[in-house]
DNA sequence: CTATCTGCAAACGTTTTGCATCTGT
DNA sequence: ACAGATGCAAAACGTTTGCAGATAG
């Protein structure tokens, strides 16, 4: 529903279709999550396609690809630093919105110049309590 | 090289020649890994195999899987709690042993009953700098 | 002796690729 | 007009499975 021309790419009906999907989407889908819930619309859309939306989004930082799923790759159209917390039962993931500021002394760096972190709490959620 | 009889599973010759290589590995090794290294004393050794005993290791909590990799599993012998941080150019993984207390306010955790966490610190590692 | 493991090959789910056609800009 | 996107099918990749034969305990 949106104007997505300060993106810079091409916008075609399918990516609009993607980007609106995705927009304010909190649920971390998959490419098939993305792929089941456009194809209603777009009766003709491929895999190729999400794939190569995901990966021209992904290129201008409009959408982050999450490791939280060992099996499968997620996407977040929310780029922002934030950090998620999974139920260890049915694996719901919420947002944690929080800088937690973590110094790393010397010593355990290994030379590495730190630049940013991201961290996976997990727990019960009270549904599974 | 070991003895893992307190392991309490079934130590096939090619169990101990996995057990041996992942024995102190701080390679954070895919499946692969494992195979190619076990393959050269095993020339029989199957994917099968190394997937069935890392399941195994999993069980009995000897073996953690890892999700710093979105593009396949790595496993880590070291299962006592620690952290990671990877060169986001080479992608060098080195170990952090610290023990970081980050209490989550009420406001946060939906509700979720918070047991733990794991964070992944990315940063440009001294030779890629 | 027997419950479990091994090794092979086939199957699986996810992601990528090649290519002819189509379309935003 | 044309660089780049689409859609299809095939391939690639990591992982899992079924099963006959082997083996640790």
């Amino acid at each position: 529903m949106d104007n997505y021309r300060h993106l810079n790419i091409k916008l075609t009906p399918q990516r609009l279709a993607i980007l609106n999907f995705l927009e304010g989407n909190i649920t971390h889908p998959s490419a098939e999550d993305i792929y089941k819930a456009v194809i209603k619309r777009f009766p003709t859309m491929s895999f190729a396609t999400v794939y190569n939306t995901l990966e021209a989004l992904k290129t201008i930082d409009n959408v982050k690809e999450l490791k939280i799923d060992s099996n499968k790759k997620r996407y977040d159209p929310d780029t922002s630093n934030h950090h998620h917390l999974i139920c260890v039962k049915c694996k719901r993931i919420v947002d944690i919105y929080k800088d937690f500021e973590i110094n790393l002394s010397d010593e355990l760096t290994s030379g590495f110049e730190v630049l940013g972190k991201s961290i996976e709490f997990h727990g019960v959620c009270d549904k599974c309590n």
